[in-house]
DNA sequence: GCTTGAACCTCTAGTAGCTAGAGGATGTAA
DNA sequence: TTACATCCTCTAGCTACTAGAGGTTCAAGC
């Protein structure tokens, strides 16, 4: 039976996550000791291990949920599992592609700034005018 | 005088963002009607349009307070613009690193899935296991 | 058995950067 | 004057946590 600050160093995620976790009902509420402290078994720290790794690849906690609901019927096909992670590997490729774009703008800016004054900065001059971009871009929060 | 939708509509920003960056003091108070609606000029749109595409360009909002008040100031150097536009970039590479780690093994995984049981599914069993990983990656929201 | 202190508990609030909606007031054209 | 599009404020919600206050429990050493 591990502690929860077992878990935690074992998986690498904060107490504080792995109790929000459980309140979100990602984790299974787990047992107790007789002074209310939780306790866990290997499955449950195999489940975080899953998430915690399933996060890094940037899955969001929804489509974990899916992935673990899955996970849990050894006989469906495996579909769906699959689908998930291909829109997944779409979005990764999205998202680079609009940091390639972001970048370039980027370079540009710092590359043509002489270091002058702010009143002749090419950093803010692109900034202030969309129309001196050469490439598109029009993603927030990329 | 422009209304906060026209001004919305201009900038492609949503009333509410606008008024958002009002409370957070990004934008100035502008003037209002008798009746109390908001009334903006020219020198507002153009600093909206200044956040709006800075924000395109990744930079967070404190990042934008820094490069707005910097462009107040005409007769500073403009080496902190550059700066920040250089961190900016900065931030940028790291994130396609990351990204770029991400993508191959998502394509690994996609890859090697063959369609049957979830049981034996490539997917699942990756995200089971970080060993299987070939890539090193351990950025979560990236 | 008792003490001590690390580790645990719950609860609230905060982070970034918005977004949505309720419920009501204003502006403007016909 | 009437209709109704647009505006107002306020509150709460989103993702995925994180930090901290204030209090309790566990386990090891004496």
């Amino acid at each position: 039976m591990l502690t929860i600050g077992t878990l935690s160093k074992k998986t690498g995620t904060k107490e504080q996550t792995i109790r929000y976790y459980e309140q979100i009902g990602l984790m299974p509420e787990p047992g107790r000791t007789e002074g209310g402290q939780r306790r866990y078994d290997n499955a449950q720290l195999d489940r975080l291990s899953f998430i915690r790794h399933s996060r890094q690849l940037g899955f969001s906690l929804d489509a974990i949920r899916e992935l673990l609901d899955l996970s849990d019927q050894p006989n469906r096909p495996c579909e769906e599992a699959d689908a998930i992670a291909r829109r997944q590997l779409k979005q990764v490729e999205q998202r680079m592609a609009r940091l390639k774009a972001l970048r370039t703008e980027l370079k540009r800016m710092v590359h043509e700034c002489s270091g002058g004054r702010t009143a002749d900065c090419k950093v803010l001059e692109v900034l202030r005018d969309h129309s001196e971009c050469l490439t598109e871009h029009d993603e927030i929060g990329a």
